[in-house]
DNA sequence: CATCTCCTATCTATCAGTAGATAGACGACC
DNA sequence: GGTCGTCTATCTACTGATAGATAGGAGATG
């Protein structure tokens, strides 16, 4: 089934966001669609394989979001906040590449390049985006730093005051 | 031995910053030190107890380091700056206290909060050292995103980059 | 001084539980 | 009949944790 695929990747990035790469085994993720962990692996063989499709699936999204709100009408700096802001009050969870990046170590290699990748990609497109393309960097920074704190502090107007100078 | 426990939880402190607190076991600590997990169990029963004393002592240190900083001259922004540039350049690791905070959720209660006091303690002192104290989460939350992304993406550069407009 | 006792720090050996992963059987569907 | 998706059952490796033994030092007692 498709829909098992698609489950098995919506509880993998919950899991991830949550606790990440080592906070989850095949058998939490097939408690949480319902199936066996047997099931899991007939989808993703490894768990590399499993995580690295998550993080793809994540990239993709996270920048179609940012389009969105985009060709919605906000500034570029807006669209970027609003997507990280709505995933911290809908999931209350955190950036899944933030999560990957900052236990870089003990991640499989294949696994740690789409985190860069993702930071990559990031910092190229808000290049392109803002005025000063010098500030793409640091406001990538802020936004991933404030999810991180708001989150460890389950608290999002910790993210609102760290980003509110943003512009 | 006093040396034994130290150099536990020195290589505890290496292991968690590189791969967080799922990313290590009791055994690569032992092998790191030179001892039998048992050993490192007499020392802190359990994984609990020796990841709040990592991070208390982490704490205790990294707010020495910014007041040393500071009594030698240094502005706030940039002792904190330099405390965490340092980490970065000298052990090519991420904040203790970021790492956990990333992954909150599957970590044992007593250590988040431990994370969890390092990230309100942080934002206490710089609210009282700076000119504008509602900076505070602001700079707090860039400096953290620096680390992460620099870290991530193997280059000291990229928080030089992140942090340079802070002042 | 010699001995006895206690404590510290370590060891070996082992536990139950869980990790990721695989083989092979079963039914459903085209 | 073949492919797809799932199952049961199992494997090996490793996890955090514990039990019990041992060596060596500290300090008291005789």
């Amino acid at each position: 089934m498709l829909g098992t695929e698609q489950a098995i990747l919506d509880a993998a990035e919950r899991r991830i966001r949550g606790g990440g790469y080592n906070g989850f085994s095949f058998r939490d993720l097939a408690e949480d669609v319902g199936v066996k962990s047997a099931s899991v692996h007939y989808h993703f063989p490894t768990k590399t394989d499993l995580v690295v499709a998550v993080a793809r699936r994540y990239s993709e999204r996270f920048y179609e979001a940012v389009e969105a709100l985009k060709s919605d009408g906000s500034s570029p700096i807006d669209a970027w906040r609003g997507v990280f802001r709505e995933a911290l009050r809908v999931d209350d969870q955190m950036c899944l590449c933030g999560v990957l990046g900052a236990e870089t170590n003990g991640l499989p290699s294949e696994v740690a390049n789409e985190a860069r990748a993702f930071f990559t990609r990031g910092i190229e497109v808000l290049s392109l985006e803002l005025d000063e393309p010098s500030r793409a960097v640091e406001v990538f920074a802020t936004l991933e730093g404030a999810m991180l704190l708001a989150r460890s502090l389950g608290d999002v107007a910790i993210f609102d005051q760290a980003t509110a100078h943003l512009g």
